[in-house]
DNA sequence: TGTTAGCACTCTAAATGCCCGAGTGCTAAT
DNA sequence: ATTAGCACTCGGGCATTTAGAGTGCTAACA
């Protein structure tokens, strides 16, 4: 479809576009890189990429811009993964290391890098509720009618609700109900343990229990896991520094859906297989980031999906070194809680 | 000190400044407010003023803007509660009530309340240790070595710290450790928990455990507090919308600066007393909020000290309105949990 | 003696005009 | 097919102007 030296010339109008953020032109490209075609040539050529859909100018005698068609191209056709030095790599692998036990600081620390290597702003999904299971669960009474239902997972987190008790409920028998279950859930996959309660366990309580019903729906709704819970930021300002969002207003939506995690959950929210995923301006589902890019990319535990990393930035992303970068540290990532978690 | 005359013109001119942004001079007061003195008249006193401190100029002819020794002049002279509508105070005493049972939930509802009825940014510090006490404590082992230490408190609060334990100690026997522990500190204020742990428990231990120091070692390390980790936001975003920080460069600090606990924790530190504290400008802890004042507040149960809430907005802050409100919120908030906890 | 009118001056912000540079499209020559 | 040449366009930078709001100071006034 695109001759050689369109090709050629669109991977340079990006990569310089990318590093700039200036519109280029014919002569700059011609100057710049001493490409052995003339200006004019040159012109003809950007003149059908644009006509093509794959360039933009700003305005009407301006140099050009890659479109977000353009963008996408580039990415599913000339991405070329990014070098990193022998240094970076292994500051990055030190970082990923034994160094915390709990997993919420190795995840707030995976994003710090992810932030502070690419300059924009990155976010990191913890661990799923998909592949952790049950390692213990409590029940606390704070007074005659609340507790606190307590579940802490094979990889150490804790999850906490604060519950209020159907009227007329005996605190006692809500215990007993929940040792029961600790014993008999244990080991079972978080985002089962609904259904488990539903089925397995409702035999046995009957003979226990007359209310069971009703502290089965107490627990069921206690159950509800809520993954914006575990969303972790790293350079939430960054954005402010790129150029072509020097002025306030296109800075302001931006920044207030990195606020509302409900919005960034729906821009995270794993896309079907794992791997990177790149959503270019427009693609992203929601409208306040337009004009930026996200970079998805998951990590799992023996293979098993435990969580997604991103990175947002401008369309004008750094494409090569964010994706490059996102392989290594989603590797050392799974690596670090494999061998940390596998047979937990 | 000030004349009659004075304080008029000075309280005129910081309410239109604090409504307008605009520096504001001699004529546009005679007009604007119908004074009965002339422009001239006005311009020697607001000379006065300047001359005193109290208020500023721009560059060399421009209107004047208080200064910030104005504006601490203004909050601790002039500062006349602001009237709420009826709709306001119902609204927020409704918004704060019972709808929530988890205190986090309760306390992030506090300042998001904040933060859209002032449009600044609202900081809430959740229940400090301070008058929480422990209701309940559990260790459940994560694989040989680490463990989890759950510590839940009277208002329902659940703290967890992932712990290593020392080489070569037996699960079984912390697991009995901290089973003693749980029935000897049940009712310690947390922050009296290290103490209690070091002096009264000893001796007790002493009979159970022969490593019964290297086992409190490890305990004092866990049940350190860290308040870092109960700040809530809301509204972070809001001083972009102010005029004077319009331009990023003004505002990059700021919000770097609420990105950073550690830093915000500091700005909000208790200052002795409990009461609405004001700082203006400079008076704050750091460099980096100069062109910020805070105002901070405490809300209590039955009397005693259970936190800070603040807000942040420009030191041409709307005064009297977020202090009047936030005397409201922070009353709601003492009632609602001392309603609940008082004898919890 | 406090107040006011008048006046010359200052500074900012916005508008205006101008030019330069980088770019374009088109045509004709190579 | 490529390139040189040319007329044209647009934005950004720069100086200039103008209007508006303000000031300080002095002299007149009640």
């Amino acid at each position: 479809m695109l001759t050689e030296r369109q090709l050629f010339l669109f991977k340079v109008l990006v990569n310089d576009y990318i590093r700039s953020a200036e519109p280029i032109g014919s002569r700059t490209i011609a100057k710049r890189y001493d490409v052995k075609y003339s200006p004019a040539t040159i012109r003809n050529e950007l003149a059908d990429l644009e006509e093509m859909g794959f360039l933009e100018k700003t305005h009407s005698s301006s140099g050009r811009v890659p479109s977000q068609k353009g963008y996408r191209y580039y990415v599913d056709h000339l991405l070329s993964p990014a070098l990193l030095s022998k240094d970076e790599i292994l500051n990055i692998k030190r970082a990923i290391q034994d160094k915390y036990y709990e997993l919420e600081k190795v995840t707030q620390e995976t994003a710090n890098i992810l932030s502070e290597f690419t300059h924009y702003t990155s976010i990191v999904l913890g661990p799923e509720v998909l592949t952790t299971k049950l390692k213990h669960m409590q029940i606390v009474m704070l007074s005659r009618e609340t507790a606190v239902l307590i579940i802490i997972t094979n990889t150490g987190h804790v999850e906490n609700r604060t519950i209020k008790l159907p009227e007329g409920l005996d605190a006692r028998k809500v215990e007993m109900l929940v040792n029961i279950l600790n014993d008999r859930l244990q080991g079972t996959p978080l985002f089962k343990l609904k259904n488990a309660l539903d089925s397995e366990i409702k035999n046995v309580l009957r003979q226990h229990l007359s209310e069971y019903e009703r502290i089965i729906e107490m627990l069921n709704d206690a159950l509800e896991y809520h993954p914006v819970d575990h969303i972790y930021f790293s350079g939430k300002t960054n954005i402010l520094s790129q150029p072509e969002f020097k002025d306030i207003d296109k800075v302001l939506p931006i920044l207030n859906a990195l606020e509302n995690k409900d919005i960034v959950y729906e821009l995270l929210r794993p896309s079907g297989e794992d791997g990177i995923h790149i959503k270019i301006g427009e693609e992203n589902a929601m409208r306040e980031i337009k004009d930026c890019s996200v970079i998805t990319a998951s990590y799992s535990i023996g293979g098993e999906h435990m969580g997604t990393v991103a990175v947002i930035g401008p369309t004008r992303m750094a494409y090569p070194k964010v994706v490059t970068l996102m392989e290594l540290v989603t590797n050392s990532l799974s690596e670090l809680l494999t061998k940390r978690y596998q047979d937990a």
